[in-house]
DNA sequence: ACAAAAGTGTTCGATATACACCCATGT
DNA sequence: ACATGGGTGTATATCGAACACTTTTGT
């Protein structure tokens, strides 16, 4: 009847054209050697987004947006017992290097689309975010917490094909983005590569609220 | 480090006009005498969702749609220490009597936007599932479960407009309902009071299941 | 001159919205 | 005949999808 209550953390970043998610070596048993999802108990008098809060602040030393996702309690799923995890998404707009943490072997970040073998039931908690965060950029606009303050549109692009899995048209794109009004062009010029310069972009944190209050942001 | 775990329902049915949501009444501490979700605790080896259908089970007698909405664990929520519940979203195709419970002193459906004030952070909960509800109901094909298996078209525009608290074009809301191609006319005829009588409808269940891999349905 | 990525408009189909009258039934 | 709720179509605006060439820079 009581039950032991944990946070795992899906945090996702960006490395180039790819997704990556944060994954932890298990040092003890259970899955001792295992890759796992970054996590941990949630400590007396601690609520459930504070647990999370801290939990990513310990494994990566930054803070970022979260989320709760999904709650997971399925018997079994842990072999110590009685263990129901909150999952949290956190998203984050670089790739920090990860803390060294007592209880891990080790830390890196991986692909989504090609990370290892997962302990416990990670691999379903991950597949879920997944989902959650392409849903998230398809009815959203939720790709900022994916990005630096500055920004080129080809980066916002790229952003969402990563998550998308998908190609997307360049002049649609640019104008749908522009025409949610939610970016600010700073006037200020980035190159990348040989090539002409880019335009940087600032997100609009006002008119990001209206959008939001109807439901268009997260 | 280690918290209880329970489960709350917010189980949802449609009476006439109005969305009613299932509460009982508390027979002992906390709050005591005080209106609350159904609920209780996940027992040992017991799933989340198992947990959820047979506290729903338990205090209604019949089983019904269930998703989980979504974790609360603010310290102090509950006065007797660490809880965490996962809250889920139930709905009826019916409004069913509630069933006696040893430790609730009595249980009734109230409609939403008259319920009485709320023990816990019930009140935040029914909120949340409110609004996942209207989500639903404004992306997807939701409303099937709120209503029987046969249905006049005139039903189900009733029911999105008690879930979603607006007034609906009756042929925009025929057009859309029949495009879906999810409705199958029965043949059959029903009278409602003195008029016309109108055709009954049925879900098809191949089709939703069409619409649900395409993310449309629950 | 060429390679590489930035930037830019128009057309078309699909979907959502606004809107008013006739029909079948019981009293 | 009238009251009640069932049933029907068209015109307009909006949004997403398809699609190709020019510009700026570095080598």
């Amino acid at each position: 009847m009581t039950a032991t209550v944990t946070v795992d953390i899906v945090a996702f970043a960006l490395q180039g054209d790819q997704l990556q998610v944060l994954l932890v070596q298990r040092k003890f048993e259970p899955f001792a050697g295992r890759w796992a999802l970054p996590g941990g108990f949630v400590l007396q008098d601690e609520g459930l987004d504070e647990a999370a809060h801290r939990e990513l602040l310990e494994e990566t030393g930054v803070q970022g947006y979260l989320e709760q996702l999904y709650s997971f309690g399925r018997p079994g799923r842990d072999p110590r017992g009685q263990v129901v995890t909150i999952a949290y998404l956190a998203l984050l707009d670089h790739v920090p290097t990860p803390t060294a943490d007592t209880d891990a072997a080790d830390s890196r970040w991986f692909p989504v689309k090609s990370r290892p073998e997962l302990g416990f039931d990670h691999q379903e908690i991950i597949d879920y975010a997944v989902e959650r965060l392409r849903n998230k950029f398809e009815y959203t606009a939720a790709s900022f917490s994916l990005l630096p303050a500055r920004f080129m549109l080809s980066d916002l692009q790229r952003a969402y094909e990563a998550v998308l899995e998908r190609p997307l048209d360049k002049r649609n794109f640019r104008k749908k983005m522009l025409s949610l009004d939610i970016l600010v062009a700073t006037g200020a010029l980035q190159q990348r590569g040989i090539s002409r310069p880019g335009e940087l972009y600032e997100f609009s944190a006002e008119k990001f609220a209206t959008l939001r209050s109807k439901g268009l942001a997260f």
